[in-house]
DNA sequence: CATTCCAGAGAACAGCTGTTAACTGGATGA
DNA sequence: TCATCCAGTTAACAGCTGTTCTCTGGAATG
């Protein structure tokens, strides 16, 4: 499977991630759609001709952006909502681990918040596609569920956008905390989710 | 009440006002953190200089474009919160007025979407505090109703803060939803909002 | 070992940017 | 009527932008 790369290929990709790398960093206080391509490579320590080797523009950086922001997700979610824990139990448990990414990693969380709505078509699109991935993913999760009996595809489809929603606005609220105010923010996001897990409780009444 | 301006008062603020708009227009599709100033004043057809007369910056802009989205929601919001209505009338009133408002200024709205988590601080903060006080305007009337008989002050606010963010969403959703699509997008609204006022009534079980 | 390949460098291009300074001419107020 | 004010203009500044073409030197290939 991991065949060895060229000393070349390597090199590429080593330079490919660090003009990645380089322009999450810039993105903390602007918008991909002000962001230039001589302002990476100025960063990266490169001339601004090699971008063309890796990028078509910066919009195209930034579609492999929501890649290595969101692709790696997928596996971590999946394994959460297939665990058999007790609602109140799955709703600590996912606020922790959406707090752990976005401990890790703020600058991809900041960068989806931020482009999610952003001016660059591309990649909101890409985002919206990764979304509603999450979305597909979760409803298939919760229509295994005895409690989602008697439920409508769409109503099931409407559940599951309403947690991928919630999580990117936990996420979001996450990142503009106050560390000191991390445990309060994660303790309002769970009450939230028992509120609508409630409602859920109630749906077919 | 409605002073006379004066000529050259009114000269001005005509201008200011096309600035405005011009700028609105041009953020359809980009982000204000690109948005440069004689971008502005050419799509104006005014010197570039005559933007200082009414701005310090297009992030000033940007501030003064909040006020403008958001300032004259209030009244419209507390007034229906006022009328008393039954929860699924209520909703069905929320969600259309949403519609109605994003119908008729979706610039606006696409404004507030996209420059929420947008690069521009100020902005950010402009709108983080208009949002703050439609959560506080909806956590004083929700407290007014008898259901909210023996609510915490803070999980109130969590459900204000609830009830907002997905106004906001929804405002966001019907933006890029295809005319023919919009009824549907607003029912799906109006369940999800009653999937949250079904969790509400339980919330004190 | 000789050849091909190709990531990155270098230079140059037209055109854009925010900001300054000094100005003009019509509305304003005494 | 006449002096003052001030929204908008003109000109110029240094510095930035994306994109092109040509070149180079070390890795890959046979």
């Amino acid at each position: 499977m991991s065949h060895t790369l060229g000393i070349r290929q390597a090199q590429k990709q080593k330079t490919r991630q660090a003009l990645m790398d380089a322009a999450l960093e810039l993105l903390a206080d602007q918008s991909l759609s002000s962001l230039g391509l001589r302002e990476v490579t100025r960063a990266v320590g490169v001339a601004p001709t090699a971008f063309y080797r890796h990028f078509d523009s910066t919009a195209d950086l930034g579609v492999a952006l929501v890649e290595e922001a969101l692709g790696s997700l997928h596996a971590v979610i999946s394994r959460l909502l297939t665990a058999t824990w007790d609602s109140d139990e799955r709703i600590a448990r996912t606020v922790e681990l959406i707090a752990d990414r976005v401990g890790s990693h703020p600058a991809h969380f900041r960068f989806i918040a931020r482009e999610r709505h952003g001016g660059v078509r591309a990649v909101r699109e890409a985002i919206g596609a990764q979304l509603d991935l999450f979305t597909e993913e979760v409803r298939a999760a919760i229509s295994q569920d005895p409690a989602a009996e008697g439920w409508s595809d769409d109503d099931l489809l409407m559940l599951a956008g309403l947690y991928v929603e919630h999580m990117v606005l936990t996420a979001s609220a996450l990142l503009t905390t106050a560390p000191e105010d991390v445990p309060r923010a994660m303790r309002l996001a769970e009450r939230q989710l028992r509120l609508v897990s409630l409602g859920r409780r109630h749906w077919l009444d």
